[in-house]
DNA sequence: AACATTTATTTGTAAGACAATTGAAGCACC
DNA sequence: GGTGCTTCAATTGTCTTACAAATAAATGTT
């Protein structure tokens, strides 16, 4: 071996496991390994590092849980750098974003206008990129909307699948991965809210003239659109909390 | 006992440890556990698992490693459900965010434009609620910046905490939290761009209009320097891969 | 009553063993 | 010579047992 990309020197004082994932774990951020390196099986890990093989596998689990590394079992087998897919980042993001909402009793309301900046700012992109597919996706989203026999979980479902079609028109992936943390982990948040016949009406009305506006590159009316929907929200989250106080009084 | 959060039924023919973590997992996310709670001890999870205490670490480890719990040792340590800071939340987002940049091959100017596309979302509000010190912390970094002793990488360590200051002062730690990927995780990118004293002085100039407008409260000021801003960080950006790609002839 | 000591509990680590998986090498057979 | 089966070796997954280290509560001592 020319050079190894992984420094074996730990302090024996200190979590050991914790170390060894951190040196594996700059080796991949500096990429001394790259996508596809196979590590040292468990056992050489165990020698170079000086621990025993439990201790180095609760090392690799660390990174697995990150997905930095996959396992495979087997003569050819080991643990390999793993590529991180926008699909894993994509669902790290949620996890923690939704995490981070529900541990932390963020208010409703600094939530929601976080998530519409944001969203705000991908409408000008979107209407000068969108391609009829995105289009399409956001029109068949209303559609459902529509279903009177629709559940409520199942209205929340396709608002996310709406905006979601919004944010992807900007065909910039970066944009699509940083919204879906802002848009996904809101669900259980709007999950709460029991949407009545009249509003659900109101809130697809606001879809079908954002989708109109996406439709004729019109970024202005979108923007202008996305406003009255992120107020007509906030409306209706603050006649739920309303209630339930008057129900808790 | 009167009701275990916890399911403890994991199917024998696949990967014991990672269904362990998911059930415990579940039942964080689901509330059934609540910041600050304490798991059962590990040989206590390893019985009602039907599994050795070996693997019940190693799924210990993969949720010590989403911080989602943290571990004391002692008489009356243990496992403890942790509440995901804001901190946590924010360096999970960067190294994620980071990871995906460094192995996807994004191409610098998707990044930028995702990343200043969401923080034009944030002028809006930082215009209108920043505080003196917001405004004083993008000054101080001004100021930083015209040293002209100050390094490539602490430029844009100063760069990346006048953007910070920027964001900050809409007063949305969601937002905030939200940005910290885009922005930071650029951060290893904006490296590879060698500054010279012609190209800081003029973004030292752009810095000094957005923070002037962000004074006034003026967003439409502030978006457009911020747009002016992209605009020449990309060109920048083009000159130092044409310049990499005429010694490489 | 204050302080030192012991003890019980729990996590951290080690060592060794065996099972399961899987690709590769070897070998018989056509 | 090629093909299919068998064996083998490497590697991860899991279990068992044991001990070390930390820590707080219980206990004993002065």
């Amino acid at each position: 071996m020319t050079h190894d990309p992984v420094k074996y020197d730990i302090d024996p004082d200190r979590d050991l496991s914790s170390q060894i994932a951190a040196a594996i774990r700059d080796a991949i951020i500096t990429g001394d390994l790259i996508v596809d390196d196979r590590l040292p099986s468990e056992s050489d890990l165990a020698e170079r590092f000086r621990v025993s093989r439990p201790t180095v596998r609760e090392a690799l689990k660390r990174l697995a849980a990150q997905s930095l590394i996959r396992t495979q079992r087997g003569a050819t087998g080991g643990a390999f750098v793993n590529r991180l897919s926008y699909e894993e980042a994509h669902r790290q993001q949620i996890t923690t974003s939704t995490l981070l909402l529900s541990m932390n009793a963020i208010r409703f309301d600094t939530a929601c206008e976080a998530r519409y900046a944001l969203e705000r700012a991908c409408t000008p992109l979107s209407a000068a990129r969108r391609s009829a597919e995105h289009l399409a996706a956001m029109r068949a989203e209303i559609f459902r909307q529509n279903q009177p026999d629709l559940s409520d979980t199942g209205f929340c479902a396709s608002d996310v699948a709406f905006h979601r079609a919004l944010v992807d028109g900007a065909g910039n992936p970066v944009l699509s991965y940083q919204l879906a943390g802002a848009v996904e982990a809101m669900q259980p948040l709007m999950n709460m809210i029991t949407f009545t016949a009249r509003s659900r009406e109101e809130i697809v009305s606001l879809h079908r003239r954002i989708a109109d506006a996406i439709e004729a590159r019109d970024s202005t009316a979108a923007e202008a659109a996305l406003s009255d929907l992120e107020t007509y929200t906030q409306g209706l989250a603050r006649n739920v909390m309303a209630e339930r106080a008057q129900k808790h009084r």
